[in-house]
DNA sequence: TCATTCATGTAAGCCGTTACATGATTGT
DNA sequence: ACAATCATGTAACGGCTTACATGAATGA
């Protein structure tokens, strides 16, 4: 059971409690890394977000803020999160929200209002778009061997995620071919 | 080759281009609820949006409005595309932008958490995830049946959107159900 | 009698982005 | 000599959502 501290967020802020509750302790700064080289594919901040939200996570009682003064570099602001933070995080980690998701695509409108575009247009538009697939693919098998290689794959939530990004890819790579196959001929 | 008007629109404003493409004249209202039967489960704007988009695409001359008095129900605006808005919408369709997306998914950023939650509680955040994605696919079919009875499946750019939809459904349930049999294990 | 349809909007606000600013230190 | 790293922010704006308002006509 997990206790109601009532708190709602935004889903950059919930995902800076993430950061946060596998970091420990961290700066702004760092938790931009940290996010790109990570959580990056499904979530990236603008740097400038990143900061207002942290400043709101204190004002909340969500985090709090140490400043440390540095001689050579610029100072730095140190976060972590308070009992308050972890648990709104368990919260919303437990908290299911069946709110079905419009596929808010780009892409996806264009074929849809396809037949108002030159001909061979969304011929282009798809070959793009599954380029651009293959090549994301790619780089999930890349993280994919590095985890596999690594790390202990129980209960491994990251690669989970990953393999939710691999299967989508692999399903749009297989679509795109059968649509690009049936506009050729 | 499709001479540039050199606009550069929102998603949201291509998407209401594109609804009066096919529509030739609409209202604001008619417009809300052709998009909720069409395109909505790839883009579903408030009606506030709409209306406000629809006076931008006058102003900027890639629609007209016509104000049309009636006596029992309350007056109404239709709208049209002007050559100009049917030129944007066509360079649009024609434009391929390779914006990677970020899959900016609240289930998803839960998963990447999932060690900071309760034990189970991605056991009930996954059946929700599978569950909702049946009942997605289950509303995809009935879409499917429809088109393949009623319309000409040739180049049917809605048909071949709704089949991207329904082959990432199919991926995200055999995902799921793979995640969770590894998570009852 | 009460909700729904028709039809359009205003006001307020949230979330997020890009552009711009600062200024020392380290690497090429 | 020039760029990148470190580190945090302000200002301005864009896109979108929710709540609220209006008011006659029709159907259960």
């Amino acid at each position: 059971m997990v206790v109601q501290t009532g708190v709602r967020l935004s889903l950059t802020e919930y995902a800076v409690l993430g950061l946060l509750a596998r970091e420990g302790t961290s700066s702004g700064y760092d938790l931009m890394k940290v996010a790109a080289g990570s959580v990056g594919y499904i979530w990236s901040p603008s740097k400038t977000q990143l900061y207002v939200v942290l400043g709101r996570l204190v004002d909340a009682g969500l985090a709090t803020r140490r400043d440390v003064p540095q001689p050579d570099r610029p100072d730095k602001s140190l976060y972590r999160l308070t009992a308050k933070g972890r648990q709104a995080l368990a919260e919303w980690l437990d908290d299911v929200d069946v709110a079905d998701d419009v596929e808010r695509h780009p892409f996806l409108l264009k074929l849809f209002f396809g037949g108002h575009g030159a001909p061979d247009a969304m011929v282009r538009q798809l070959e793009a778009y599954r380029d651009s697939a293959v090549a994301r693919l790619e780089t999930y098998r890349e993280i994919e061997r590095d985890i596999v290689e690594h790390d202990d794959l129980e209960r491994h939530f990251g690669y989970m995620t990953l393999r939710f990004g691999i299967a989508r890819a692999e399903a749009t790579i297989a679509w795109a071919d059968a649509t690009l196959e049936e506009l050729a001929a």
